[in-house]
DNA sequence: CCATATAGTTGTATTATACAACTATATGGA
DNA sequence: TCCATATAGTTGTATAATACAACTATATGG
């Protein structure tokens, strides 16, 4: 496993600080325009897609619904954007550019165009190609991978198993402490509270209420998820301690895990089913969305030792 | 003259977009913080830089002077930066960041460095390496120069002369309209407008009303700027048909151009000078701002042919 | 000494983002 | 066929950010 080094990593970090700042992605108008990043993205969007819905749009932009649906009618309003009622859905509306909001994408273009070739001709062609290339490759790698989206390097079966095996505990504290030291820095109280509890629950396995799953690779414990029924109140369950190996790329293991777990819940009849998760780790956010789960409360919180800013999700059932 | 190829600009551009989604620049808080872009990039920056104070931030994160002092303001209520008074300018702070902000600070750190490290592992070593000299090179490239900070290549001496050589009507047509193509895509009509503008202007120039340089480099006009005094109302002057050839690259010429169009309107008792320019010119708007030039307005206009946003700058003498 | 410049603050206006609740329409299982 | 639920989009609400302009306090140089 390597790790980009600290030093590449500090100057990707600076260029890009660099860009935003070049690009004016911090002011309130944007491309010479009187218009947000949001809308000059929207505008570009609308054109390159027929039929292009809110919803579409929202996806694109990985913006939140009503912003989107706010941003369409303040275009709408300024005469750029048209909608039209879908025939399939009288849900759905087809979004297009106007004459207005065609005059309006040219001058975007041509804006964007010289600032971007500007920018290139003061390079030679290798230059050019670098930075496209740089680009390209960087967006690409940004961008969320679900764990059940990417193809299993390996290429062995992974198979889900209900209950221990030894070294459950061990792995499983691996591959969380690991995660979180890596992204938050987290150290021994975490990793010792974390331990105790673990041990703690599978101690308490006999109990109908709780049950765990692990992700075999072999004998190779690569994935796990808890539920813990007694941890929270009647009727809710805990989702806990759901992580899969950095080695495991694809093959739906995240999923697969997820859905024997949410599988137990239902059967044992529980209404709620509770996971606490830390903001920004989109994959895991894509996936618990996925499957019914729905973003409840966000603060500032410290179960899991240092302060950081903590999501809790909830999968209702009627 | 070489141009990035139209598809290629094309293509970094979209990679551009895609950046600016992945990194969530259009959204309201980023790097798993409930923090804006600005606040990250102004911690980051208050971090880095001893005795940092509201000015330089301001011209670091290319935000207007009321901007920072708020987000500055708003940090200090959070508790994360502190300020002090300077012991050398009672007008100045320094800041620094609290305990608190320190705190922010690493988890930003942690939280992007997971980010970019994560992307990076994804990809080789060459690959990382050219994502690194492709950002750097790009933001390197969008910084704007102004014309008289670049080195001139030509090596040539260029000098100022007031007054008609020919072909001066040809060489500032060909100037400004390639320009003006190039970015906003005005054609014959424009250039039409501007020639029988300018035509008419060279017959008024016995008028000690008005006057024109040109930037001559040997024989070559490289360079033009005009005040029509007769063109606005009593007092008030008209600068026109400024424009610095792209062979051209620093010598002053630019500056050079606008203090001898400056120097006349003072001579001439003119109270005011007045410029038009297209927002987005933001090498010309650095030039005009230093040498006392003020933005007076900003609206969608049309005075060039197509629509586009307009400014206007005005230089006071008392 | 004082007119002017400068660093920073505040007045004002506008706009954007997102969580939550709501409305209208579609869907699929009983 | 009906109806509980899901879905596409809208609105309520709150908060925050950006910038032009005017203002206040301090510095500067003729």
């Amino acid at each position: 496993m390597q790790n980009g080094s600290s030093s590449m990593v500090s100057e990707v970090r600076v260029a890009s600080r660099d860009l935003v700042r070049q690009l004016g992605l911090m002011n309130q108008t944007v491309a010479g325009t009187d218009l947000s990043v949001s809308a000059v993205h929207a505008i570009i969007e609308i054109n390159q897609t027929d039929r292009l819905s809110s919803k579409d749009l929202s996806e694109k932009l990985l913006l939140e619904k009503s912003t989107v649906s706010r941003l369409v009618k303040s275009l709408i309003k300024r005469g750029e954007v048209c909608e039209m009622r879908s025939e399939h859905d009288a849900r759905v509306k087809h979004l297009s550019l106007t004459p207005i909001g065609n005059n309006t994408l040219q001058f975007i273009d041509r804006f964007a165009e010289a600032q971007v070739s500007t920018a290139l001709d003061r390079l030679g062609n290798d230059a050019q190609a670098g930075i496209l290339k740089g680009l390209q490759d960087y967006s690409s790698a940004l961008q969320p991978r679900m764990a059940d989206e990417m193809p299993d390097r390996s290429g062995a079966a992974v198979t889900i198993e209900s209950g221990y095996s030894a070294p459950l505990i061990g792995r499983v504290l691996e591959m969380i402490v690991s995660h979180m030291n890596r992204h938050y820095g987290f150290g021994s109280s975490f990793e010792a509270k974390v331990a105790t509890e673990l041990a703690q629950f599978i101690g308490r396995l006999d109990s109908p209420q709780n049950s765990i799953w692990r992700a075999l690779r072999g004998d190779e414990i690569v994935g796990s998820i808890s539920i813990d029924g007694e941890n929270l109140e009647n009727g809710q369950a805990h989702l806990r301690w759901f992580v899969v190996s950095n080695t495991i790329r694809g093959g739906g293991v995240g999923g697969a895990l997820l859905d024997a777990a949410i599988e137990f819940c239902d059967s044992q009849g529980y209404h709620e089913c509770h996971l606490w998760t830390v903001k920004g780790l989109d994959a895991a956010r894509s996936l618990y969305e996925r499957k019914g789960f729905v973003l409840a409360e966000e603060y500032r919180g410290d179960q899991w030792g240092d302060e950081v800013l903590e999501q809790k999700f909830v999968r209702s059932v009627g």
